[in-house]
DNA sequence: TTATTGGCTTGATGTCGATCAAGCCAATTG
DNA sequence: CAATTGGCTTGATCGACATCAAGCCAATAA
């Protein structure tokens, strides 16, 4: 990998306790690779040989059956994917394609494996980061399954909102048709689902949307830390320093969080 | 434990690979209770303290919001649960709930922790377990969000008939309702389901279940191993040792499989 | 500039599944 | 035995979401 991108990478939570001995070995055989938009990275039944980290651009992560497709979640900088897979040296699950261009390191699966097999911190940071990413899934589900449209909308705004400091305002990070496939809707649906949600004082202006009547907003979303991984939980300051978020994504080192 | 629970505990491929030492350490101190059915485990919310493994009846797991709820799996022996929330030592996602009467080893979720610091190959096995519970996720999304109700029932149905043998005969293993609440829908709908299967050879006397016209309901079913976990993949003889059945059941050393 | 394209929105309609309301049947109980 | 209970089924209705079909608007290209 490219010198300026050790630190990225070193910084993973997969990484951060273990030896620099095992980390160079794992890394050692990586290679950066960079993808065009629209490239399928790999198809649903592939064997995986590699663990994915990516560096830069949007991967979506999508399963499909009888012509029908589904998306399960889109990753941002930096992720890691395909874990499980790698971890039982299994065929993938779930189709990986870049909604950009993308900046993605590749680690052997063996490497991966065999520092696992020698190096107990590690294979012990590895099971962490698998219990986040079930821990991830177990929220996604709830998520589609408990809560209608509107709702997931309603919560995926907070959620953002949560996630780029608490103004006001937030961005939409992709396009409204990706939004809609992300949040388990049309884009029909989620165009409609936006304007249902004009009444709780949200004005969207191409990908910026303003949320005013926070207060409403919330009593509609009703966030819950079971759920939504952002926001307290009632009034109990424990520790919970989860990383759950699906197939590992992790701040990098920009704003000042707090 | 009971030392006649011990060579059923001792098979689970979480303590396949590991040494007499590690096992003895990590089971040491875990005791077996009985629940009667319908007894509350484990609350949302909760923090975890013990791993549960599951040596006899049926426990469900759930989720709630907003006074909704829905079943994510329900576990029959041998499985284990809640392991990815012992591995974190966080919060419970979702509850866990008897449905009949249960026997239940539990294990100290410190034992585990430490023993994975010291033991590489602990660590290794707990993160394929954890591996396999994250793909099993995996697959109940696709089934949910790709499929239809009577496309599910009909997977189930072939799913069992594959786990027991591949008769053409099988048996529910649990009420209706129950059924209904797993597979993602109401008790009306799980009717109304079945009755659609009749015209593809599904005959329902109770519990029984009869399969006619196999061929009419495979096609309908279309089982693909990227979501069933069952039935072969093409005609690919890979060795894939997947132990993918969520919170990890195993079977129990009881019907010769082929 | 005028086409064209692509992303988004809006309305009309259709479909699937949930809900509400009986009714049925078998097992349990007084 | 009759009465009750609980699980299951069936029908009618409702609601959420998908689908189909235009239409709008801004960016790009001829």
């Amino acid at each position: 990998m490219r010198p300026t991108d050790t630190p990225k990478v070193r910084a993973l939570p997969m990484f951060v306790n273990v030896s620099d001995d095992t980390f160079n070995r794992v890394t050692g055989t990586a290679y950066l690779q960079r993808f065009p938009a629209h490239t399928t990275l790999l198809l649903e039944g592939d064997p995986v040989d590699f663990l994915y980290v990516l560096l830069e651009g949007q991967v979506e992560l999508q399963g499909t059956w009888k012509d029908k497709e589904t998306t399960l979640t889109i990753l941002r900088p930096v992720s890691t994917f395909i874990l499980a897979a790698v971890v039982l040296d299994a065929d993938a699950l779930m189709s990986a394609r870049t909604l950009e261009r993308c900046e993605i390191l590749m680690i052997s699966g063996d490497a991966i494996r065999t520092a696992m097999a020698e190096d107990a911190p590690f294979a012990v940071a590895i099971a962490r980061e698998l219990s986040g990413c079930y821990r991830g899934l177990v929220r996604t589900i709830k998520n589609q399954k408990l809560r209608g449209g509107v709702e997931r909308l309603a919560n995926y705004l907070l959620t953002l909102r949560a996630k780029s400091g608490g103004g006001d305002l937030v961005h939409l990070p992709h396009e409204k048709r990706v939004l809609a496939a992300l949040l388990g809707m049309t884009p029909e649906n989620l165009s409609r689902a936006f304007a249902t949600l004009g009444g709780y004082g949200v004005e969207v202006t191409g990908a910026d949307v303003r949320l005013g009547k926070l207060r409403d907003l919330e009593r509609l979303a009703r966030p819950d830390p079971l759920i939504d991984n952002h926001a307290p939980r009632g009034a109990n300051p424990s520790a919970e320093a989860d990383a759950e978020v699906w197939s590992t994504e992790h701040q990098r080192a920009s704003g000042a969080r707090s």
